[in-house]
RNA sequence: GGGCGGUUAACUCAGCGGCAAGAGUGCCACCCUUACAAGGUGGAAGUCGCAGGUUCAAAUCCUGCACCGCCCA
């Protein structure tokens, strides 16, 4: 008993061992090959290569957990595909960082040398992130595990790139796009992440050509040598009569037009605003509408470039500080104001994002929307919860293009060829030759058959091989019997963070390459932040460490803590200490456990059969059944909607209160009364409902029930080896037998006068284990009767007539089932007994009038539902009932 | 500027039309009653952010406001 069950339940040494079982088992392996059968999949979001395990995913992975344990048991095919992306700018940073550190640079080593090198990292730093699933206790199916890199996902890359050209739905752009001068790559709009700046809003004075000057109002002063106009609202009165002047630019002496232009804002800053089309997307379609000339003065790296003059060879940063001091020197600064500023930044680097003229490819992007709209507008995808779904649309409405080349060396190559010879041919400004997509590697140029071709240098965006995810994992293109057999697959579950990055996506690329939604179902569940409020990030300290946790409580106590907390959707927030109700849980499962193995234990009981007829049970058994078929049908409902906290509280409360703190202590009595029936049926019952928990209670806390299972198998007839493959709980319905229903109150009954004398006793300081001597009006006898004298500790039940013996030592209750006398020994303090009865009293008056003035209101009684007046008689009828007790009790205490 | 979420016990959160408003932690008193002190019994603790409104009935629905947080321009 001792080495199987101590008495404090500790998580080390048990946790690592069950999860090698599964896997050397196989149950988390799905069969494609099941003929027809229900299947349930869910493909994870693919945590990044360079990741370690945070509270945000511990929280993603334990409700899929919960999702896919839960399926699995209910019978279903349930396939949780695992797997990683190839995260190319954060995986890029990291490896360049590590050879940096070897004084090794990227450009100095190569391109395949260097990804050779990420390779070579990803090997051995790559899966860190999976062995921390695993200790989670992530049921994945890691047969199926995939990499966004490797071959087979490659293959769907090329093949989604080369299908989308073929349709113009790919194409290459100049655009304004968004430029991370730290990572040396261009950005999705989705890339960028915002950032409120205390900074300035500058007063450019403008000289005009004829004299005077137009003050215009910038952020960026810097730009402004890049201006080849300054920009007025027709309808701004003050400016008419500039529009069509010239404006001789300070420092490069460009002579620019002042033009009018409804995008304008009258009222930002002066109300006019110069225009800088290489350096601004706002400008770059104004620049295009008055056909502006395009000016880029800063390269790539963000450094000033010839068109810069002087400030040539200055970084932005640097030329901004310069600009003003020359402008101010030169008197072109009118005033400078504090300026609050959203800034964009890079969502890898944290870096000023510059809006950067450049040639990129972009996914056109409303084709692909249109059916993605559809799709929720019709409920086809279905948001949990429901709000998400605006947030969806919304952004689907004001969709804009993707731009999906990247300028670095990590990540699927854009499959496009040039070729030099049909470039050459090309007319200046007409179409231009020799651009050709092949999913395979060419060795000729298609049109010219000319050998000197060569591939675009950029890669795609990771996302670009992320949006393929729910099919690619299966094969597609090829038509594999995986892909058949799974797609679609059933819920995602994610953070809200990247519903536009990626949830949203997958839905175009399954509408476009599948046909239909990739996933009937998106939960989205809450962020994790801390008590503050703020995501949890390393910079700001606040981080709660989820593989501490799982060290030091085990896997199950944060799972435990973490679903219990979070309502459905609500961003989470953590106390350091939040795990501790997990703990203490773990704690009551183990004990009870111990206590009924014991209990086998000592009658030598093996071999039971469960589960049991409902036919020759005593009272207390029915009730714990009753109970046990509630809560069932509870936590169907709940995890059908899923609500995995309300669930999980349910099986909570009922394990801990009514099956911990009523039954167990009520089996005690059996055991001591009557040992046959206790060891025919009650130890029976309480495997039966002990055991019906842990299923229930698996997907949530997978450890701990596994651990209680195999243990308890030494008792039981085992239904299988493993909880893992158990089957799920239904409802016995014997709660719906009227004549049981009866036997089932009378433990209400027996609670009540339990609850009395222990209130009672602890009030005036007596231990509940003290006995006293109480008095029955009407006495309970055998099982009853020792129920109560057990649990309330009672000494004599003494029947008693009706004066009743009202000896100064005695204090009467009055309840439901007739009067109750408790016998004390000159410790009862009649004004504090008193005192407490008529402030009872007055509240229970209180709530009578508020119920009875309800049920005399002429429009209540009109408008509400039968139902809900039945109850308020109802509530009235036990008022009144225990008012009278009550009005009894004061009698009593008054000698009446 | 637009949108979303939050505001309930000291703390962390449930409840979202018919509760005299709940849980866990913490607090107070008593109990080491052989499953569990990571426990038991009992208790104290809340004008459910503010102001209006709808309704027979509002913590729950509507409107406005305040503060906190997020997202998109």
């Amino acid at each position: 008993m001792e080495e199987k069950f101590p008495p404090q339940y500790n998580s080390k040494g048990i946790e690592d061992g069950l999860y090698d079982l599964w896997e050397e088992k196989g149950y988390f392996t799905a069969s494609s090959h099941k003929a027809g059968g229900k299947k349930y999949v869910v493909v994870i979001p693919p945590p990044n290569i360079t990741g370690f395990l945070h509270m945000g995913h511990a929280l993603n992975n334990t409700i899929q957990d919960i999702l896919v344990r839960w399926k699995r048991m209910a019978g279903f095919n349930a396939l949780w595909v695992p797997g990683t992306d190839h995260a190319g700018i954060a995986t890029q940073n990291v490896v360049e960082k590590m050879l940096g550190k070897k004084n090794v640079h990227r450009k100095t080593l190569g391109r395949e040398k260097f990804i050779e090198e990420v390779w070579k990292w990803k090997e051995e730093y790559g899966s860190r992130i999976i062995f921390q699933l695993k200790k989670l206790g992530a049921s994945c199916d890691w047969s199926m595990q995939r990499f966004t890199m490797d071959e087979g996902l490659s293959r769907s890359v090329k093949e989604a790139f080369v299908l989308l050209y073929n349709k113009g739905l790919i194409y290459r752009g100049e655009r304004i796009i968004n430029r991370c001068c730290r990572c040396g790559t261009a950005l999705s709009d989705e890339e960028v992440e915002y950032r409120d700046e205390d900074s300035f809003l500058y007063y450019l004075k403008y000289p005009l050509e004829d004299g005077g000057f137009i003050e215009v109002a910038t952020t960026r002063p810097e730009t402004m040598l890049g201006d080849t106009a300054v920009a007025v609202n027709p309808a701004d009165a003050r400016y008419k009569k500039i529009i069509g002047k010239n404006v001789k630019l300070p420092f490069v002496d460009r002579i620019i037009p002042v033009i009018a232009d409804d995008a304008v804002e009258k009222d930002f800053g002066t109300g006019a605003v110069k225009v800088t089309p290489s350096h601004d997307p706002a400008d770059f379609e104004m620049g295009k509408r008055h056909d502006l000339p395009f000016v880029t003065v800063m390269n790539e790296e963000g450094v000033m470039n010839e068109n810069a003059g002087i400030f040539k060879g200055l970084d932005r940063f640097k030329c901004r500080e310069e600009i003003v001091k020359g402008l101010e020197s030169a008197g072109f600064l009118a005033k400078t104001e504090p300026h609050a500023n959203r800034v964009g930044c890079c969502y890898r680097c944290g870096n000023l994002v510059e809006p950067y003229l450049s040639a990129q490819w972009f996914v056109k992007m409303a084709p692909l929307a249109k059916p993605a709209i559809e799709a929720a507008e019709k409920d086809e995808l279905k948001f949990y919860p429901e709000r998400w779904k605006k947030v969806y649309l919304n952004w689907l409405y004001n969709i804009r293009d993707w731009c999906i080349s990247r300028q670095i060396w990590w990540g699927h190559r854009i499959p496009v060829w040039y070729c030099r010879d049909c470039a050459a041919k090309s007319a200046e400004g007409g179409e231009q030759k020799g651009v050709f997509v092949s999913a395979d590697t060419p060795a000729a140029c298609p049109e010219c058959g000319g050998s000197e071709i060569y591939q675009d240098p950029d890669v795609l965006d990771t996302w670009f091989s992320s949006w393929l995810w729910p099919f690619s994992v299966f094969g597609w293109p090829e038509k594999t019997k995986e892909l058949e057999t799974y797609y679609p697959t059933d819920t995602l579950a994610t953070a809200q963070e990247i519903l536009f990055f990626w949830v949203a996506k997958m839905v175009m690329a399954g509408n476009e390459f599948m046909g239909g939604t990739p996933f009937e179902n998106v939960l989205i569940h809450g962020t994790v932040r801390d008590k503050t409020g703020r995501k949890m990030s390393k910079s700001l300290g606040n981080v709660i460490d989820p593989v501490k946790i799982i060290e030091d409580y085990g896997a199950d106590s944060l799972r435990f803590s973490l679903i219990s907390m979070t309502a459905s959707g609500q961003d989470v927030f953590l106390s350091p200490t939040f795990y501790i109700k997990g703990r203490n849980f773990m704690n009551k499962l183990w004990n009870a456990s111990r206590f009924i193995a014991s209990a086998a234990d000592n009658n030598g009981v093996s071999g039971i059969e469960l589960p049991r007829d409902a036919n020759d049970l005593l009272f207390p058994e029915l009730w714990i059944i009753a109970k046990l078929d509630g809560v069932t049908e509870n936590v169907n409902a709940s995890l059908e909607s899923f609500r995995l906290n309300e669930a999980l509280n349910s099986l909570y409360d009922f394990f801990w209160h009514d099956f911990c703190d009523w039954y167990l202590e009520i089996s005690k009595v059996h055991q001591e009364q009557n040992a046959e029936y206790f060891r025919n049926t009650v130890l029976p019952v309480l495997f039966h409902v002990h055991l019906s928990v842990m299923k229930m209670l698996h997907p949530f806390i997978p450890f701990i029930t596994e651990k209680i299972w195999r243990i308890f198998s030494g008792y039981c007839v085992p239904e299988t080896e493993s909880i893992v493959v158990s089957s799920w709980p239904v409802p016995r319905a014997v709660s719906r037998n009227r004549e049981l229903r009866d036997e089932v109150k009378k433990i209400e009954d027996i609670i009540e006068v339990v609850t009395t004398i222990r209130d009672i006793k602890t009030r005036f300081g007596v231990p509940v284990v003290k006995p006293i001597d109480c008095f029955f009006e009407r006495k309970p006898e055998g099982l009853e009767a020792a129920v109560i004298s057990r649990l309330a500790g009672v000494g004599n039940i003494i029947a008693y007539g009706k004066k009743g013996e009202s000896a100064g030592n005695m204090l009467v209750k009055n309840l439901r089932q007739g009067r109750l006398g408790m016998s004390f020994e000159g410790i009862i303090d009649i004004s504090k007994e008193t005192s407490k009865l008529i402030n009872e009293r007055e509240k229970l008056k209180g709530y009578f009038e508020k119920i009875d003035a309800k049920l005399r209101n002429a429009e209540f009684m009109n408008k509400a539902p039968e139902e809900v007046k039945e109850k308020e008689r109802e509530k009235k009828r036990q008022i009144e009932e225990a008012l009278n007790n009550l009005e009894k009790d004061m009698d009593f205490l008054q000698g009446k």
